[in-house]
DNA sequence: AAAAAAG
């Protein structure tokens, strides 16, 4: 049965039909599991194809399907054999069953909750019918109408942006609505989907995980070599392991500077030694020992650990005065008439600090690094010119069909994605330049037909990104600008080597844009591969704390917890919280709402659909309280957040930091409340420390008076 | 631990 699958992986039509059935059933799953070798065999071409999945050759290749099946049937029984011999007319039962399958369950989500309790399985058994059947096909319908692949989609897109400024908060909205117009049925299948996940997923989650990690594994041993050539984050991964053992976590960046030399001398050396540049071999246009990437100051680069330094001393003196840019329109900056209105109707009538900073340098083609607290436009400040430079670069010529995307725009989540591409899009039409939004999670059909149509800028995540460069599918070697939003973070561990092999197939010296509110030298590793000289701009004056936003944490008794946060998130306004894992968020939204509490979750066990819909929930402001992971942590701009609630305190300060900027956003006023229990409390103020943020620390009781003053409550004076 | 492809 592996057989079936790698002859079969060399023609994508064949492949998808065998795939397809093997994906969408438990048995078939199941069995594969039971059988290393095949499991082996089939996880690495395995990768790939499964994404033809969704594709709609399923009437026409039945045939493929059914030789597939038999093959498989074979396969399951010989696998089988104990179970057969134990329970009778177990073989027979899934011959029966296996056809069956195909059609019931398309969905993963859905069998975790077959195998439970009866309600889930009843409206799941709607659901997954309604939401594959027509999932794939009512989005598509609804928006762009597929048929008409050139004329329509064509005439559909504008119809977008003709409400520019609505824009925002419409298209997830719209598509939602329409593709369930019924909410209280939603609101069911929602609490139903939480209760079945904490039991279904684990099982999944731990078999992902590790593989995943496994792939991951190496790319530690890239890093080291990464880093040998600047020797730069070399300097900062030590120095972090060894100062800071006990809070090591957050250690970051920040204090860094002050005692460079001890871990240089150690570590960097030896890994000189150790291996030789790996990067060396590949055109680097940044080698060389007198690059002065971030320095730009010859006079310091004598050693990187001065390099080091220079990057950090040289954002300072590149910081905007905000009071510099006052007058200043987006047109002196550079920017057509076009989008100069697309922006106004967006609400952008005179660019933000960080805008004004950034702009023309982007239009000039230099690379940018820029930092600038959350809420502060950087969406803009990185779009605006995008759409006007990749205007610049076609001007007199056609837009053919099929051409290949100009510039790519990464962020780390898909709803990041969206929201981003909700911003550009209008700017881009307003000059002609289409869109597209190329993340996981959904069918890739939709996708992979905007690219055939061709478009000018790609906006997505990485690893669909990825999947369809592999697949041949979208061709990057005519990016030539490439912006990587939430810059730090895409540099993470597990983040880092995608962007880094994308980065890789965009044009040759492409203009590459980092941006994040809390850009720091976790970047160096790209900075030193794909930036050339790059300026580096933040706003003086503008840190976190300079905001409107309250910071409180409560010592807490952890026994307290659960009862304190029911306390806290029982108010008017929106209020987000945010917890550490999935399970957890997803048992407080259920908690808040058996509380009577309309509560929903946000994290990745939910299906993209899902996680759209609820984050629209509170965007629209159907539901108050939206429980998070840390998905939605970046990025994501609601606008009238009021009170982030920290369940969890975040380990690193720079989550705090991103967290809590969920609120406050534009000049809006905003109260972030952490919870940690007593053991806790050192390591907050040494996160809180870190972040230059300074809250008040109370203990408190159920019922004491602060929790109703921070839920906004009448304070009872009898009490 | 979470996120990001699919599963």
């Amino acid at each position: 049965m592996p057989k079936n699958k790698k002859p079969a992986g060399g023609r994508p039509a064949k492949n998808f039909e065998p795939r397809y059935g093997a994906k969408t059933s438990y048995q078939d799953r199941k069995r594969r599991d039971a059988d290393g070798p095949s499991r082996s065999a089939d996880s690495r071409p395995g990768s790939k194809s499964p994404n033809h999945r969704g594709y709609r050759a399923e009437p026409a290749k039945a045939p493929a399907k059914r030789r597939w099946t038999a093959q498989e049937r074979a396969g399951r029984d010989e696998a089988r054999g104990i179970r057969s011999q134990a329970g009778g007319a177990s073989a027979k039962g899934h011959g029966d069953r296996a056809p069956r399958s195909y059609d019931d369950r398309p969905r993963r989500d859905d069998r975790p909750a077959r195998s439970y309790d009866d309600r889930p399985r009843r409206s799941y058994d709607d659901r997954p019918a309604r939401s594959y059947g027509d999932r794939p096909a009512r989005p598509h319908d609804d928006r762009p109408r597929r048929e008409d692949r050139p004329a329509r989609s064509y005439d559909d897109r504008p119809r977008r942006d003709d409400r520019p400024a609505r824009s925002y908060d419409d298209r997830p909205a719209r598509s939602y609505d329409d593709r369930g117009g019924r909410p209280s049925h939603l609101d069911r299948v929602d609490r139903d989907d939480r209760r079945s996940f904490g039991d279904g997923r684990p099982s999944y989650r731990s078999d992902d995980r590790p593989r995943r990690s496994y792939d991951e594994r190496p790319s530690r041993d890239d890093r080291p070599r990464r880093d040998d050539r600047p020797a730069r984050s070399y300097d900062d991964r030590p120095r972090r392991s060894h100062d800071d053992r006990p809070a090591r976590s957050y250690d970051d960046r920040p204090r860094r500077d002050d005692r460079p030399a001890r871990s240089h001398d150690d570590r960097p050396r030896r890994s000189y030694d150790d291996r030789p540049p790996r990067r060396d071999d590949r055109p680097h246009r940044n080698d060389g020992p007198n690059r002065s990437d971030w320095s730009a100051t010859p006079a310091r680069d004598k050693a990187h650990e001065d390099r080091v330094d220079v990057v950090h001393e040289r954002l300072q003196a590149e910081a905007i005065q905000a009071d510099n840019v006052a007058g200043t329109g987006f047109g002196d900056l550079g920017l057509g008439q076009n989008i100069v209105k697309a922006l106004a109707d967006l609400g952008a009538a005179s660019p933000f600090p960080i805008q004004a900073a950034t702009i023309t340098p982007i239009l000039e083609g230099k690379d940018v690094l820029a930092r600038g607290r959350t809420g502060s436009g950087k969406t803009i400040a990185f779009g605006a010119p995008l759409v006007e430079s990749v205007l610049r670069a076609q001007a007199g010529q056609r837009r053919e069909f099929g051409r290949s995307p100009k510039a790519l725009i990464l962020a780390p989540t898909r709803e990041l994605a969206l929201q981003i591409d909700r911003t550009i899009q209008p700017i881009a039409r307003s000059v002609g330049l289409f869109t597209t939004q190329i993340y996981g999670g959904v069918p890739q059909a939709r996708q992979v037909g905007a690219l055939k149509k061709g478009v000018d800028i790609v906006i997505g995540t990485p690893g669909r990104i990825e999947d369809l460069v592999d697949q041949g599918k979208l061709d990057l070697s005519e990016v030539r600008i490439a912006v990587l939003d939430e810059a730090d973070h895409m540099c993470e561990l597990g983040f880092f080597e995608p962007v880094q092999r994308i980065l890789r197939h965009t044009a040759e010296g492409s203009q590459k844009l980092l941006f994040s509110a809390t850009l720091d030298r976790e970047v160096a590793g790209l900075v030193d591969e794909f930036l050339v000289d790059p300026a580096v701009y933040e706003v003086a004056g503008e840190d976190q704390d300079s905001g409107t936003i309250e910071h409180r944490v409560l010592i807490i008794d952890h026994r307290d917890k659960a009862e304190i946060l029911g306390s806290l998130v029982d108010r008017e306004g929106k209020t987000l919280v945010f917890a550490r894992t999935r399970a957890y968020a997803e048992m407080l939204a259920e908690q808040f709402d058996d509380a009577g509490i309309h509560a929903v979750a946000l994290h990745g066990d939910l299906n993209q659909a899902k996680r759209t819909r609820n984050l629209e929930r509170l965007t629209s402001g159907r539901v108050n309280v939206l429980v998070a992971t840390d998905v939605a942590a970046r990025g994501i701009h609601v606008d009238d957040i009021d009170l982030v609630i920290q369940a969890d305190a975040p380990d690193e300060y720079k989550t705090y930091l991103h967290r809590s900027g969920r609120t406050g956003r534009a000049g809006r006023s905003g109260t972030v409340v952490t919870l940690v229990t007593r053991q806790r409390r050192r390591r907050m103020t040494e996160l809180l420390d870190r972040a230059e943020i300074e809250a008040p620390f109370d203990e408190v009781r159920l019922g004491d008076d602060l929790i109703e003053e921070l839920a906004g409550r009448q304070v009872d004076p009898v009490a």
